[in-house]
DNA sequence: AATATTATTATGTCTGCACATAATAACCGC
DNA sequence: GCGGTTATTATGTGCAGACATAATAATATT
């Protein structure tokens, strides 16, 4: 037995075999140190880490216990569209539908906290993987934190612009499923109404809104990870 | 100046100004160390946490960079039915629509390593937020984990019966949008081929398979977090 | 020149020790 | 008893120093 990550083993499989139950109080990170032969911090470390997984959940002075209704955790990566599909050993290409000033929806405007008759800049690029249509992107970009001579978004995508030029900090993430539009539907070529998975992001770099975007995926999109 | 948070902010403020641009070097934790006047130690947890993050890539003997592209990870929190419905503030029911032992679909057989042939427990749930449909539970349970007197699950869903008395510790889950099936739609009251949101997730408890259950929830449905 | 060997270096982790902080338990005066 | 003050305790974080490890650079060998 060293390490860390073998104190984090013995103890989730200790959790496991309900030695400690679900509920209950685990020892104090000196008796646990006492019996692994190791110091403090490296107790510390283990429980730190299965309570960032939800595993165990920690208070100052009222000590460590077995979540009772654990809530795992799952990570998603999110990536930018290209190296999405290229992972899937795809070769990638998107073209812009549509490019231009307008007033956003009342949806997108009050997501970023703009006033809605503002102008923003409105494009819509279809992804592609293997020529074939993989995603429609539907983005909102608040024309504030362009460059002057705007960039040319046809010829790098505003995704990877984005990521390269502004490092933003927050943002929220929505997943869902919905018809596919008229637009939608044209652009990904299957037919209006069919079940499409929907993501939609909006990022701000501190309070400062940058771009809101929706993504619409094709039929059989499945986004998937490990717990 | 003060405690490793600090050390990330001040870390993440140098990115987002572009002082350390992306993929470049940043300097060693010893030189921040002294910059920052404190221990190696305080500069390594800062800077763990952003390579967590996705912001910063570290190798040894390399150094740490600027991600290029960064990876941002969104961290979705799994938790049980009832609670992700109480959070909400609605008040939650579920329903058992069928339930018995019968042979499981190749796809699940096969995501959870079992043969086809084998006899599963095949439990269908409907889940109510405040009276009305919220999603659809379509469970298939390996036998072999179940106490011999197997546990009425229309008293504790299979769900909350699960969490309680295995603790998991591995599986995948996927999320997806599909049209409604015929019994998808019949539970939920929806015109089948309603585009619903789709959750399928395999659990495992070491190599042992546990359960697989794909979850149907309702039109507007979304899945959300921060990033 | 190509390959194998040996430094070198930045991160990864560990150890003891210390103090800070938050939450609980014990106490005490009324 | 009751309410407020004061220990007590487990975790959170910090420090300085040490060795381990992996990846690279430099060197020696064939």
């Amino acid at each position: 037995m060293q390490g860390w990550e073998s104190i984090r083993a013995e103890v989730l499989s200790r959790i496991q075999t309900r030695l400690w139950p679900p509920g209950g109080l685990i020892p104090s990170e000196e008796a646990l140190a006492l019996e692994f032969g190791c110091a403090r911090a490296t107790v510390n470390r283990a429980l730190r880490e299965l309570a960032l997984q939800g595993v165990l959940e920690r208070k100052r002075k009222a000590g460590t216990r077995v979540a009772a209704l654990p809530i795992r955790k799952a990570t998603l990566d999110i990536t930018v569209i290209r190296h999405d599909i290229a992972s899937r050993g795809q070769s990638y290409s998107f073209h812009v539908l549509s490019q231009g000033l307008s007033h956003p929806p009342l949806m997108v405007a009050a997501r970023l906290g703009l006033p809605e008759r503002i102008l923003m800049i409105h494009l819509q690029t279809l992804h592609l993987a293997d020529g074939k249509p993989y995603l429609v992107e539907d983005r909102w970009l608040n024309p504030a934190i362009l460059p002057d001579p705007s960039p040319d978004f046809t010829r790098q995508s505003a995704n990877e612009w984005l990521v390269a030029n502004v490092a933003y900090t927050t943002g929220d993430i929505a997943f869902s499923a919905e018809p596919a539009n008229l637009a939608e539907a044209a652009a990904l070529n299957v037919p209006p109404g069919t079940a499409l998975f929907i993501t939609e992001r909006a990022t701000f770099a501190g309070d400062h809104p940058i771009t809101w975007v929706r993504l619409s995926h094709r039929p059989g999109y499945r986004l998937q990870t490990v717990l």
